[in-house]
RNA sequence: GCUCCGGUAGUAUAUUCCGGUCAAGUAUAACGGCCUCUCGAGCCGUGGACCCGGGUUCGAAUCCCGGCCGGAGCACCA
């Protein structure tokens, strides 16, 4: 029966805060994939919990180095929605340009940012000695003069940034006066969205830092990789007056045999290494989709795990255990012979009406039925490959609910067998070989894409070829499969055993 | 190197905050059995863990110190 669920820990301090507000804030420089999903997934369920509200927001903020692509938006939202996250709302950072401006010219203002002229390797040398460096102690005017200029394009890339102002005796020296603004020369580099409109580009702790705010996140949740993150923009949330967001910082989750890294993606796709971002090798949620993995599965490994700060190894086997709770139960049942190889069966006394149940427990669920109709006594089979050699000559295997048959003769290419009886009780109790067969006539060809992209080839019994595509089922002894296409060939893509 | 964070069975997680009920719970994987016209599912059972060393204490997985191991950050990336 059902056994508890597990729950999540609750979310600190919900009672501070009139509503929870939770965001996921992926760059569309790539494809969600299952690295994503932590920060999906415990981002919307807390929501959810707390009858709080769900926000996507896109950190395209990078048109140089990890530069956004158009298409990816509405990838993302494709998948967030994929996996049950219903967004509440929509944030975009290139529309938000003159948001950034206007409190970058604030904390210029109050002198708690300053607009640096210094290389990136000098100010280095000065941030580790706890110097400051001369565009520190600059007066305002004089910032706000700097400030004007890169906003004209008086500055070349790299040429000015704006700082803001931390401690410079900060024991981690990453907080030191951290940039908040660049240049960017956009002439050259076009946003996909707002194209060269802008030449100066919040980093991330400005934008991020300051959207959780003026958005109303109350809680962050995101990868302890933005540990640091947080103590510098506690800075920038000091000078402004506000007080930080609740922050979870959640450890890294790693997948045995799947690298979940944007960048080999991007190059292997690039490279044409994979077929796409479905490729079944990747661990992108559009090939997870492709492969009949559920979402429901993904969400409740998520919620499983929970969000600890350790690190997290999870492995194919725990998604496809979590994925084939669910699909067992949904998924008909079907025959799939991979490989085929012909088996005759001699000395079939009369006709065989088949009717094979869709589900073993479901009986409600109907039959596939067939005919066997042996001429001269004679009736020929399609079985798998891999069970043919386990055929020895002489032993009594049995094609699961017709009838037993022995083995005469075995061949490369074909199979003879004689008619053995119909009782399941004796093979039963001699615990002989149940194997699956399709009766000639009722073949489909059926390709099946494997995990590792190789193709199985092989047929189906003919009741595939009323299948829809995106359906979920079980091939018996082999395994489910997801239908992608269906027309004069099933092509399905492997899930899991 | 510097700054953080973490370390419970193969994997993941509960208990750790507020020390005793912990000879450590659960899930999955493994193994064995039962059941079942699938090599699937289900049921029953078995084995399997508190990183190490000190300290505090009547008592430590839980608190303290040291070590070891792992991870993250140290970008004019997010």
């Amino acid at each position: 029966m059902a056994k508890e669920e597990k729950r999540l820990p609750p979310l600190p301090n919900t009672d501070k805060y009139a509503q929870v507000v939770t965001r996921f804030s992926p760059n569309p420089d790539c494809v969600l994939h299952l690295g994503s999903a932590r920060a999906i997934i415990l981002s919307h369920e807390y929501a959810r919990l707390n009858k709080g509200k769900f926000i996507l927001r896109f950190e395209d903020t990078d048109p140089k180095v990890k530069k956004p692509v158009f298409d990816f938006y509405d990838r993302i939202r494709k998948d967030v929605n994929w996996l049950g996250c219903k967004i509440d709302e929509e944030y975009i950072q290139s529309d938000r340009l003159p948001i950034y401006y206007e409190y970058a010219e604030r904390l210029l203002q109050n002198d708690n940012a300053y607009v640096c002229e210094c290389p990136p390797e000098h100010f280095r040398k000065n941030t580790l000695a706890r110097r400051p460096c001369d565009c520190r102690q600059l007066p305002v005017t004089e910032n706000l003069e700097r400030w004007k200029r890169m906003l004209e394009g008086g500055y070349a890339e790299g040429e000015a940034v704006v700082r803001i102002k931390t401690d410079l005796n900060h024991p981690n020296p990453a907080v030191r006066d951290w940039p908040a603004l660049r240049v960017i020369d956009t002439e050259k580099r076009p946003h996909p969205r707002v194209g060269s409109k802008y030449r100066v580009w919040p980093l991330y702790n400005m934008a991020a830092g300051l959207d959780d705010h003026l958005i109303g996140i109350t809680h962050i949740i995101r990868g302890k990789e933005h540990l640091t993150n947080m103590v510098r923009q506690e800075y920038m949330y000091k000078h402004l007056g506000w007080k930080y967001p609740e922050a979870i910082h959640y450890g890294r989750l790693k997948i045995t045999g799947a690298f979940l890294s944007k960048s080999k993606i991007v190059q292997g796709i690039r490279e044409g290494t994979y077929t796409g971002w479905a490729d079944p090798r990747l661990a992108t949620f559009a090939a997870l989709r492709k492969r009949g993995i559920t979402p429901h599965a993904i969400k409740k490994m998520i919620i499983d795990v929970g969000p600890k700060t350790a690190d997290v190894t999870l492995s194919w086997k725990n998604l496809y255990a979590y994925n084939r709770k669910i699909l067992d139960s949904e998924s008909n049942r079907y025959f799939f012979v991979s490989e085929p190889i012909e088996l005759k069966v001699k000395r079939v006394p009369r006709v065989f009406r088949v009717e094979l149940p869709l589900h073993p427990e479901k009986p409600e669920r109907g039959f596939r039925e067939y005919t066997v109709t042996p001429e001269g006594g004679i009736a020929t089979f399609r079985i798998a490959k891999k069970d043919a050699a386990n055929a020895a000559v002489g032993k009594v295997i049995r094609l699961m609910e017709l009838f037993n048959v022995k083995i005469k003769s075995v061949r490369a290419d074909s199979v003879e067998a004689s008619f053995a009886g119909e009782s399941y009780e004796e093979v039963r109790k001699s615990k002989a070989q149940l194997i699956h067969w399709i009766v000639k006539g009722e073949e489909f060809p059926c390709e099946v894409v494997m995990p590792d992209a190789s193709v199985n080839e092989g047929i189906a019994e003919s009741a595939c070829k009323k299948l829809k595509p995106d359906t979920v089922i079980q091939f018996e002894r082999f395994g489910f499969v997801r239908i992608n296409k269906n027309d004069a060939k099933l092509n399905a893509y492997y899930a899991h055993k």
